[in-house]
DNA sequence: CGACTTTGACCCGCGC
DNA sequence: GCGCGGGTCAAAGTCG
């Protein structure tokens, strides 16, 4: 039947009637339909004989113009238009059978040889197909009978012809409408995944570390419960609850029983959040009789921090609020421990105070004042610096009241084409498109470093293990200084290396030794909990530019002394890599978002190292610029 | 006129 | 206890 119908109309239209067309055809031929109908015995035939049918009533030749206007043909008509098209047929269908070209051909050769030769006897109705075919290509100007039907039935499948191909246009941009809604949903649906990941990850670490800190609290309890007098048992633990009971309190408290020598460790994890029920009095006593007590007693709103709450409520609310200032820089955290939280403050909120302790450094190669990042900042304040000619500046979100998300800009002293972008919190409002990159990095940066940080389940860890563990590769791209009181992590992407480079070169040689690796199967138990061990060591580095496998490859200066070897790390930290490349690489934060989401979205495919390296590539960004590196600093507590 | 920046003063914690 | 440094405030100035 197709092959049929292709060869009827090979120099018309096939699929045109191969589909609806034909029924409007045959109803203008139905009397002639008909008459082969009737001469056709078998289905094949029949078939076969539908497009010898329609060209016959389409370009009706003599013994068309008999059919249509003569009653219905002799036997000896039908015997030979019978046999015409039995041959027509079986010769087809053997030709079909063998190539479809070659039927094509056939026909095309038959309509050439027919041209202008109407021979009577069994050649006429073949004469009359040939007709058709030249005819639908060459026009009417072939047809001497009856010329308005014909122009009436082309006009017909003409019409018919438009209005089918524009139904197919009108279906196909349909369908392209629909592809590109379904496009912008799968890009909206990725960006509310992104940062429901986040929340995600937040609160898991909010949940360990009540968990550690309930253990860890009850253990020290029962320390102090068996050891000395209870007196001053019980004096120490109202202390250390004053202070913020939390891990790191207890093991403050410890240290300053001892020797009281570890402030900054404190003041890194003071302020990790534990609202034991059973220290409210103590911390209500505490509180009201805190240097900077509250008004009234009342406790401050640890959700307002915005701006106006910094104006309106001078400097008592500004002591009085952990949350509002001293949750964020260095002097402000260490008025953590004294003031500790307000009685009724819910516990999920002081992880956020332990989230915002956390700062992301962002080094990179800039002329203008601060980089963009895609949210809108007030600057607030601007101090010189110590050993830093260059004036620091402080900045606060301003994109929704209350934000507590801060940055530091300050030009690196040793060169100044280095801008050293600190941020620190997280944000309480929806991002633009231009700041989710910048902001995932950073959340994602300072959750791996905070995911560890805070876990104190398994502390016990050979500090040189970890230092090979977290730092397995042989790259300078991080970095653990003792500098900072707070965890912070350095994305120096000032190096004058191809970061990307450096990744496939490391990621050719790396191995996964199962037994490090686990420490880094979970981010939130084996990095980051290398790093809490590693708050003690210096100049440690870690590295979050490879990329292998969803692992992050971590680098220490340690580990550059043992053999190469491959650490799992989430994905996430290769999104950080990755957009921080392409933040650095082009200050023009838009290209720099393309690429990040690219890269993020790179990460299905078993080549998402590639894919990542590709996509931060594949902007305008010069990755190839030999200033862009990747380096992750993670500056803790030194001892 | 509102938003933003500048800048001196202030507060606080830490180290000596 | 004092000085230092970090961080913030807020009045004054600037800008669109």
């Amino acid at each position: 039947m197709e092959k049929g119908w292709g060869l009827t109309l090979d120099s018309d239209s096939r699929g045109f009637f191969l589909n609806k067309q034909l029924p409007s055809v045959i109803d203008h031929t139905s009397s002639k339909r008909n008459i082969f109908c009737n001469t056709t015995d078998s289905p094949k035939t029949m078939t076969m004989f539908s497009g010898v049918e329609l060209s016959a009533v389409r370009f009706p030749r003599r013994e068309d113009q008999l059919s249509l206007t003569m009653p219905p043909p002799s036997s000896d008509e039908n015997r030979a238009a019978t046999s015409v098209v039995d041959f027509f047929s079986e010769k087809n269908r053997t030709v079909n059978d063998r190539d479809d070209s070659k039927a094509v051909a056939a026909v095309s050769v038959k309509k050439e040889s027919s041209h202008g030769e109407a021979t009577p006897g069994p050649s006429n109705l073949n004469t009359g197909l040939n007709l058709h075919l030249r005819t639908a290509n060459t026009g009417s100007d072939e047809s001497t009978v009856d010329d308005g039907v014909k122009s009436d039935i082309e006009d017909k499948l003409t019409k018919n012809k438009m209005v089918r191909l524009q139904v197919e246009l009108q279906n196909m941009n349909d369908e392209n409408q629909k592809l590109k809604e379904m496009l912008a949903q799968v890009s909206n649906n990725y960006s509310a995944l992104q940062m429901h990941v986040v929340s995600i990850m937040q609160q898991q670490q909010q949940l360990q570390q009540q968990q550690n800190h309930r253990t860890d609290t009850a253990q020290l309890i029962q320390h102090h419960q068996m050891n000395n007098n209870k007196d001053q048992e019980v004096k120490h633990e109202r202390q250390f609850l004053d202070l913020g009971p939390s891990t790191a309190t207890v093991e403050t408290t410890d240290d300053q029983v001892s020797n009281n020598s570890s402030s900054s460790e404190e003041r890194t994890r003071s302020a990790t959040p534990q609202n034991n029920n059973n220290n409210n009095i103590v911390q209500d006593v505490k509180y009201n009789n805190s240097t900077t007590t509250l008004k009234d007693g009342i406790p401050f709103d640890n959700q307002d921090h915005s701006s106006a709450s910094y104006r309106d409520c001078k400097r008592v609310n500004r002591d009085e609020s952990p949350e509002s200032e001293s949750q964020g820089w260095a002097s402000n955290n260490n008025k953590v421990p004294k003031l500790n939280h307000p009685p009724s403050k819910p516990i999920e909120q002081s992880p956020d105070a332990t989230m915002r302790k956390a700062r992301v450094s962002v080094r990179a190669r800039s002329e203008a004042p601060m980089i963009t990042d895609g949210c809108q900042w007030r600057k607030y304040g601007q101090k010189m610096a110590k050993g830093n000619p260059c004036p620091r500046a402080y900045y606060r979100c301003t994109m929704a009241v209350g934000c507590p998300v801060r940055k530091q800009v300050q030009r690196c002293a040793e060169d100044r084409t280095i801008l050293i972008t600190t941020y620190e919190g997280n944000h309480i409002h929806p991002l633009p498109p231009a700041a989710m990159a910048m902001a995932s990095t950073t959340t994602a940066a300072a959750n791996m470093l905070l995911s560890g940080s805070m876990s104190s389940a398994d502390g016990l860890m050979n500090p040189n293990l970890l230092a090979r563990a977290i730092l397995p590769c042989s790259s300078n791209m991080a970095t653990i200084s003792a500098s900072a009181p707070f965890p912070t992590v350095t994305l120096d992407l000032t190096n004058n290396s191809n970061p990307l480079q450096m990744l496939r070169s490391q990621q050719t040689q790396f191995q996964v030794p199962l037994g490090q690796s686990q420490n880094f199967a979970t981010p939130h138990n084996g990095f980051g909990q290398g790093l809490y061990n590693q708050s003690k060591f210096s100049g440690l580095q870690l590295s979050s530019a490879g990329a292998q496998d969803n692992h992050m490859q971590n680098v220490s200066s340690a580990a550059q002394l043992q053999a190469h070897q491959t650490h799992p790390q989430p994905s996430l930290a290769d999104s950080v890599s990755a957009a921080t490349a392409a933040i650095t690489a082009d200050p023009n934060f838009t290209a720099a978002l393309a690429a990040a989401i690219s890269s993020i979205i790179g990460n299905n495919g078993t080549n998402q190292n590639n894919n990542n390296i590709n996509a931060a590539g594949s902007t305008a960004n010069p990755i190839s610029n030999p200033n862009n590196n990747n380096k992750m600093i993670s500056n803790f507590p030194g001892n």
